[in-house]
Parts: C-alpha cells; sequence; structure tokens
DNA sequence: GTCTATAACGCGATAGAC
DNA sequence: GTCTATCGCGTTATAGAC
C-alpha cells in the first residue's frame, strides 16, 4: 500500500468516525483497524492525533473557504454592492454545495464544525482561527456593510444567532430529519433544508428591534 | 461530612468541569479530588459516571421545565390565545430568569444543553426525552397554534433553526461576549442578549418564504 | 515505510478494612 | 458512609525489527 493510499485511507476513516463520536470518544486504534492501517501509522503520518485532527478539518476548510471566496469576488465584480440574500446564498448554495461536488459530504461537515464548537479542543479553535480567519472576518465584513442600519454589536450577536442556527441544525440533520419524517412522512433534502434556512437566516439579521 | 455535603459537593464540582470540559473529557478523579471527597464517593452515591451526568442535568431540567410549566399556565389562563412573542418571552426571560434566581448559572446551563447536543451520549438523550419530552411538546404544541400559517415542516424546520441559535449563542455567551468586548468596549449582559436574541427568533419564525 | 511489541500512563469500577 | 488499594482494561506514543 503506497503512502498516499495509507494517509488518505486513515483521514476517510478518521473523518467519518469524529463525526459519529467526536473527538475524545474515537481512539486512534478504532480508526486505524477501520482504515485497514496499522496502528502506528497515524503517529508516523501525522505525528499526534491532535494533528490528525487538525488534518481532517483541513482537508474541509480550505476548499470551503476557496468556493466561498471565488464565489464571493465573483458576486462582487457583478453588483455594485451584495446584498443580504446574495451573501447568505453564496455561503449556503455555493459553498456547501461545491463541497457536495467536490465528493465531500456537506452534513458531515457541518457535524465536525459543531463539534470543534463544542468540544474543547483548544487547539483545534487556535488552529482553525490562524488558518481560517480572514475568510471569516472577510464575509463578516461583506454582511456588515449589507446591514449597516443595525447597531454593530446587536450585528455580532445576530451574526452568531445566525451560525448557531445553521450549524446546530445542519449538524444534527439526519436526526431531525428522521424525527420529521416519522412524523409527517415528508423527506427533507439537503437541499430544502438550505431553501427553508437562507429566508429565515435572513429575517433573522434583518429584523426590526 | 454528611452523606448530603457529599453528594451534593459531587454535583456542584462535575457540573463546572462537564460544562467547561466535556463529559469525557472529565475524569471522576477531577471531580472527586475537586469536590474534596473520595474518588469511591461518585460510584457508591450515583452507581456511576452515566448516572452522575444524568443526575447534574436533572438537578438544571426539573427546576427549568417547572418554571416554564408554571409560567405558560399562567399566561395561558390569561389571555385567550398565546402568541409567538409570548412563548418566546416565557422561554427566555422566565425560565432562564427563574434559574438565575434560583442561584443556578443559566449560562452554565446552556453549556450543558449544548454538549448534551453535540456529544453523543445516548444515554443522556434518552434520559431527557423520557423525563422532560412532554414538556417540550407542550411549547412546541404551544407554538405550533401561534403560528397556523406555516407548513408543518417548515414549522419544525424552523423550531430547530431557532433552538439552534439560542443554544449555540448562549452555550458560548463567555467567549462571545469576551470578543465583543475586545472589539468595541461594549459590555453584553444576559438579559441584555435575550432581548437581542427575542425578536431575532420572533423573526425567524414568522419571516415570509 | 510498515510492522510487532511494549512502555507509560489514566481510566472507571469495586472489594474489603474501618 | 468513607477510606485505601487494586483490578482490568484502554489509551497514546515509541523503540526496534524487518
Amino acid at each position: 500500500m503506497s503512502q498516499l493510499d495509507t494517509v488518505h485511507r486513515i483521514l476517510d476513516a478518521a473523518e467519518v468516525l469524529f463525526a459519529e463520536r467526536g473527538f475524545t470518544e474515537t481512539s486512534l486504534r478504532t480508526i486505524t483497524s477501520t482504515a485497514g492501517v496499522n496502528l502506528a501509522a497515524v503517529n508516523y503520518h501525522f505525528g499526534s492525533k491532535k494533528e490528525l485532527i487538525q488534518a481532517v478539518f483541513e482537508r474541509f476548510l480550505t476548499p470551503f473557504t476557496e468556493h466561498l471566496d471565488r464565489e464571493l469576488s465573483r458576486r462582487a465584480s457583478a453588483d455594485q454592492q451584495l446584498k443580504v440574500d446574495d451573501l447568505l446564498q453564496s455561503l449556503y448554495q455555493v459553498a456547501l454545495g461545491g463541497l457536495a461536488s467536490d465528493g465531500r459530504d456537506p452534513k458531515r461537515f457541518m457535524r465536525l464544525l459543531g463539534l470543534a464548537y463544542t468540544q474543547s479542543q483548544g487547539h483545534l479553535r487556535r488552529f482553525i482561527v490562524s488558518r481560517y480567519g480572514a475568510s471569516y472576518q472577510r464575509f463578516a465584513g461583506l454582511l456588515r456593510v449589507a446591514l449597516p442600519d443595525i447597531d454593530p454589536v446587536t450585528f455580532y450577536w445576530r451574526l452568531y444567532f445566525m451560525l448557531g442556527a445553521t450549524i446546530f441544525s445542519l449538524s444534527s440533520f439526519d436526526a431531525i430529519e428522521a424525527i420529521l419524517r416519522e412524523d409527517f412522512g415528508a423527506e427533507s433534502s439537503l437541499d430544502e433544508t438550505l431553501a427553508r434556512l437562507a429566508p429565515a437566516a435572513a429575517a433573522l439579521l434583518t429584523a426590526q428591534d
């Protein structure tokens, strides 16, 4: 088995298992046996479990922020000024859809983001902020320009409300979808849910006090 | 030290440590040494770590749902029909404020709820649903009556969006508050944040498609 | 570059003395 | 009811053979 295969197989197994169980709850033994590689391979290729966790996020966040940055630049050059709806559409449809078109599961990505937020992995938060903080700042800045009438503190709280609604509900997408399917017999696809989320998030951001 | 003291001290230490680090990341050794009790005391008084986790949630959720149920009954007997704003006010101001007036930290409660949501503790989810599901169903049912024009699947997705915005942002209240204080020099109290969250959540729920 | 074997340690839980 | 001591197991990480 080539080195590239081994690294790849470890990342694939770790991504799925972390998303299902969390970081602490997933042992290197489980990851390596699922991946079909030797236990020592993780420490050889990644150095430590922490660095493996960061590598899993890097593989999601780099294409995600690239899709988002590209789409924001495209829209910004076309329009005079980006509106709230444009920005949310960039975030939801393009960035997540772009991820899906790369063959990466956007629901799993959201689950990992939720874990990064609540599990106290200080190293992971530092890694994400230092590596991808610029893209976040750009998006937040454009949204701020699109909502000039809201006072700044309220604006930022609403930004976190919006992120919370997004990450929380999408990270539990499968569980929520299963409940609604049982109660109403109606299946919800990720696209339909994003189509429901976008106007709700826009209303949240633009609400009158 | 009396038995009541020991049980109490374990619960106090576990509540703080779980909220700070998560369940798996907090060992019984850390809990008992923080509480100043013997390691064996947890298994003696609670049976297992899982049952200790449930006891920590019980001590928050029982008064919380009692406050909420009482307030919903009070409002329902006064008004003809409860509106969205009434229901959100019951949830935010009264239930959380009631918790605070009992001397229980509502931010810590929100952090624990966030953990229960994202950390895969199957036993905890089953415990919460079986013990407190009725209060949740009642609140969701009243909110449904207040929003009859929205189609049912959209309504429930929005309910999860609203819960996500609430739990996610309040569970990270201290971290978000610190960022905003550094950037704008403006402190945000929990009350002020709830006063910002209520209209935003109402707008999210009542949005036009 | 990949393997086996193991070091070094922390975990939850419990038996048994007091 | 509280203590000490310990069992049995799982963990990450690494040394050394191949």
